[in-house]
DNA sequence: GCCGATTTAGTAAGCGCTTACCGGTAAGCG
DNA sequence: CGCTTACCGGTAAGCGCTTACTAAATCGGC
């Protein structure tokens, strides 16, 4: 919309075309590699898009061959304020990202991304029009209602990331059941504590629930009493976290053994609240998070876990896309599964020596 | 490429305008609030996308328009290994391209990404063909000759971020030479350290060439002796700078008082290597770095190094690369500053309690 | 050497939009 | 009440590609 546009003329297919000596077919035969074109022909037109610098317009491409080969993933973001440790908050989501553009690019796909303010005006004209670039949209979080996807699925393939499963679109997920099982066996089994509290997550988020309720099955099974309710929902960010421990500490209310978090966010909170008052974790609460986000074993303690494969998330994310792409529907949900990492904030013993330093080093690339 | 293609038909302006019972040129006018449509109009244009669910085509928009609204950022992807810590190499890259990405938005621009394999076959191609697909190009890292950037600068304007100014292109970079001035002055004066160290990023890294250069000229400026060289080359990742500090460790080498690493990650290779051997950070050998990423103030020690304005590199970036979409050529080089950040590796007292967990939970969001 | 079977290359018809251009209708005015 | 001036809306011409469809050229085989 912007008074943007390029002025100088950049070469086209035509450009090349008459250059070389042959017709546009041709042009677009060699660089497509479709036909057979002959030596001496592939030879002249090669030449001719070097000497021009050409470079065949996507959009034209994309218009004439109805495949864009391009994916948009959309995720929420924050206020414009910037936090201190603001980026830590986006890294699950840009590892998922990057996990569908190493997807992507194995299929000859790029990935567009756009953000979508917390309180933007219509999210859905916005959404809309970053579908109409993409063959494909991977929705984060929840940003559209059931009806709004199935109405932006009739123009493109949809999955969500931490959504619902519907008839219009698919939603890839981790598996949290069973992680929680484990972690929850290991609190009341392993450890012995026969009380804990689940610090929720956002109200909305279908993830958050399906742990709660595990949480609260499981504890009660294993015998333990737990504490749950409007005063343990947090919102899956540290201050959210910090700001249900302080509350209630300021209450005066008795803390349970265990607070399992809804995510490694929450716990970080969690935990800075707890040091706050002295209250040392795991000795006197032990402290749990699920996600596994890269600084989680950058704690103090290290903070046990359920380990997402994040990456895998979003390469399924695009596999399943570029799947419904091509044909029609399938299945409407994948699980991934998930595993449980212990460390020390539940009470567990020490590692080794120089477990932050060990953990940092393995890193390689550039 | 591959086989895929949308099936079901999805309505165009066509559909659009004969359910509305007007001309397409009508529907798009309404739909771009160009020229001044009558409300009735609007209104069974309004109510016929409605019904339909129509999408625009944003290539057939960008083609007639000649305007994608997109800018494509490429960057390089590390091996096809998965590091256990690889998360976090790329953090620095994924904040930038927020920072673009927010920029964007603004504009009403999408971003999109892609990352080119270290070892890739054809990696000119590869960014031609994504260069198509958008209005701008931003390039990480130097992917491109000169040559090669000047030839592609003739269809999109180019901005790039680790790379050198060239007449065809911008590059936005931080302002080594202060940070590295106020780091040795740190160094040297306040700490009275007279031997120091430059461990080396990529060797063809003008960043680094920058930052080796002020190093040397400072540090013999202020009475200091210094180590460099082949000895001290490393690769701006963790592994390579742990490697470095092994191997001098490993010939008997005696270790300056202070090493200086061109970056972060650099650094906390050489912390681990040190802390291996009962090396003790900063007590015997001090350690810096540069760029300030997140993760710097969860080391042990917390890491003083040289703040990047990481975020606005990408802002920048952006908008430099937007306004020489609209108009000629202007600058070809943008400097942001830089800031030291002081905390212990270099020597420094302790921060008050709670360093690690107080970082942490200043974020917010979701 | 002529005719059908293969290749190879060119012509032209879109793909779904935006927009210049122009005709028609309504409002303004003497 | 007729004519000028706006104002809307429709028609149609592309934007730069891909790809049927078709024509030309090449090649065997008798």
């Amino acid at each position: 919309m912007a008074g943007v546009r390029r002025a100088k003329a950049i070469p086209t297919i035509y450009d090349v075309a008459s250059r070389a000596g042959v017709s546009i077919a041709s042009v677009s035969r060699v660089l497509n590699g479709q036909g057979s074109p002959k030596a001496e022909t592939r030879k002249r037109v090669l030449r001719a898009v070097r000497a021009l610098s050409f470079v065949p317009d996507g959009a034209a491409r994309a218009l004439s061959s109805n495949l864009k080969e391009v994916v948009a993933v959309v995720f929420r973001r924050g206020g414009e304020v910037a936090f201190e440790d603001e980026e830590e908050n986006l890294l699950f989501m840009d590892v998922i990202n990057r996990g569908i553009e190493v997807a992507a690019q194995r299929r000859g796909f790029d990935v567009l991304i756009s953000s979508v303010g917390v309180q933007e005006e219509n999210v859905v004209a916005r959404i809309a029009a970053i579908a109409g670039k993409a063959d494909g949209l991977i929705l984060h979080d929840q940003m559209l209602s059931k009806i709004e996807i199935a109405r932006l699925a009739d123009v493109v393939p949809i999955v969500t990331l931490a959504g619902n499963p519907s008839s219009a679109s698919i939603n890839v997920r981790c598996d949290n059941g069973s992680g929680m099982r484990a972690l929850i066996h290991h609190l009341v089994t392993d450890h012995g504590y026969r009380n804990l509290a689940y610090l929720s997550g956002g109200a909305d988020s279908p993830d958050n629930l399906a742990r709660a309720r595990v949480f609260e099955t499981e504890a009660v099974a294993g015998g333990a009493q737990i504490q749950v309710g409007p005063a343990w929902q947090g919102d899956y960010s540290a201050v959210g976290g910090a700001n249900v421990i302080a509350a209630l500490l300021n209450r005066g209310r008795e803390l349970p053994r265990a607070i399992v978090c809804a995510n490694d966010q929450a716990a970080m909170g969690a935990m800075y609240a707890l040091a706050r008052r002295g209250i040392k974790v795991p000795e006197e609460v032990a402290v749990t998070g699920f996600d596994d986000v890269p600084v989680a074993r950058h704690l103090h303690p290290p903070l046990t876990t359920v380990r997402q494969p994040i990456k895998e998330l979003g390469l399924t994310a695009f596999e399943v896309l570029y799947a419904r792409m091509g044909t029609a529907r399938g299945q409407h949900e994948v699980v991934l599964p998930v595993q449980l990492i212990i460390r020390e904030s539940c009470g567990c013993a020490h590692s080794p020596a120089l477990p932050q330093a060990s953990a940092s080093v393995a890193g390689g690339g550039t």
